[in-house]
DNA sequence: TAAGCGCGTTCACGATCCTGAACACTGTGC
DNA sequence: GCACAGTGTTCAGGATCGTGAACGCGCTTA
């Protein structure tokens, strides 16, 4: 089980103007071992295709989202009206697309009526998320971390941190979220 | 150089209710394979963790979406003065948080003045962009697609197609969007 | 012409992966 | 109690990876 990524990391390593020499020597491995991974000869192991690209600098994640192709095109367009939504208890969620999977990012239009509240139980999950708030008050709660925003304020975060939030404002308050990867 | 992956394959093989044996049956490897992933004691080929992925299913750009931040914590808040604005030509982008190393997202308050246009020159890169219009019209191109979205209405498309933005009302436009990974 | 430098490729060998088979543990049914 | 089917772990050994060193080629300079 060969993958073809030899041409892959060629075409990243000369996009970054490097030798397979000065890239082997940023990486700490030898010359000899970008050669036969560029030239599909082995299979490298995870972590020394790590190290080679942690000389680029580039992360698997970024490395692999060329693997994407397997399906068609999809859906670019999304009309206010075509938005799904996926509400419930006084918060409302507007998704962009309904199919997500393949979508390495997932956006929401969220609505939070008066003292709306995500709940005591902290959210926690993979992925990162951030927003800008463009109306209304939200306060949000971050690890130990607790801060109400504004309109034009905004957040980001790693998911895996414990997470809340409440529209602590007397008028609705809506957000535009972005995760990364798609989950729900 | 062996990564710590194995508690992330051994997360989501559990998420997707399979035993090692099961999983291992559907890739074609053996359960000792899974075994010595999950518990890091090799440090398995590219190959050999794609088969694995494969049985799942998962791609290796989702699977490694979660590179563990390595440093501690980040910057989570960010007041509407503190964005960081990066305009240029009749376009500002007030982009959330300065060094998004690390980071697998990428958010912007973006404004187009009357007219502005990110060029005839089509934009491509790596990656997944998607927004949502908050005031104005913009004119979206996306490979061959051409659209005007109004107040509401969103976008998401891989961003190696070629694309290009354009303000056509007379008032400015604003859109929040998202980019995954940073690429800028 | 020849020396010098950089490029990517190839080779032999020690280090490591991956397999097939056994092992130990838990829960279920009789 | 016992058999049995399920789980995850451990082990010896052939297959493969990654290294350090050599090789061949093209370019520049003397």
């Amino acid at each position: 089980m060969t993958l073809n990524i030899g041409p892959r990391l060629r075409a990243v390593r000369k996009q970054n103007g490097l030798s397979q020499r000065e890239l082997a020597r940023r990486a700490g491995v030898t010359n000899a071992t970008v050669s036969l991974i560029e030239s599909n000869n082995i299979n490298p192991s995870v972590g020394s295709l790590k190290r080679v690209l942690d000389g680029i600098p580039m992360g698997l994640s970024e490395f692999f989202a060329f693997e994407m192709p397997e399906d068609a095109e999809q859906k670019v367009f999304f009309p206010a009206n075509e938005l799904v939504e996926i509400g419930r208890g006084g918060i409302s969620y507007r998704q962009v697309g309904v199919d997500l999977t393949g979508r390495a990012l997932q956006i929401l239009d969220e609505r939070y009526g008066p003292g709306a509240d995500t709940g005591k139980i902290l959210l926690r999950h993979e992925g990162e998320e951030a927003a800008v708030v463009i109306s209304g008050r939200l306060e949000v709660t971050v690890g130990d971390q607790v801060r109400t925003l504004g309109p034009g304020d905004a957040y980001q975060f790693d998911s895996r941190q414990p997470h809340r939030f409440r529209n602590v404002g007397e008028e609705p308050c809506r957000v535009i979220s972005a995760c990364t990867p798609p989950s729900f």
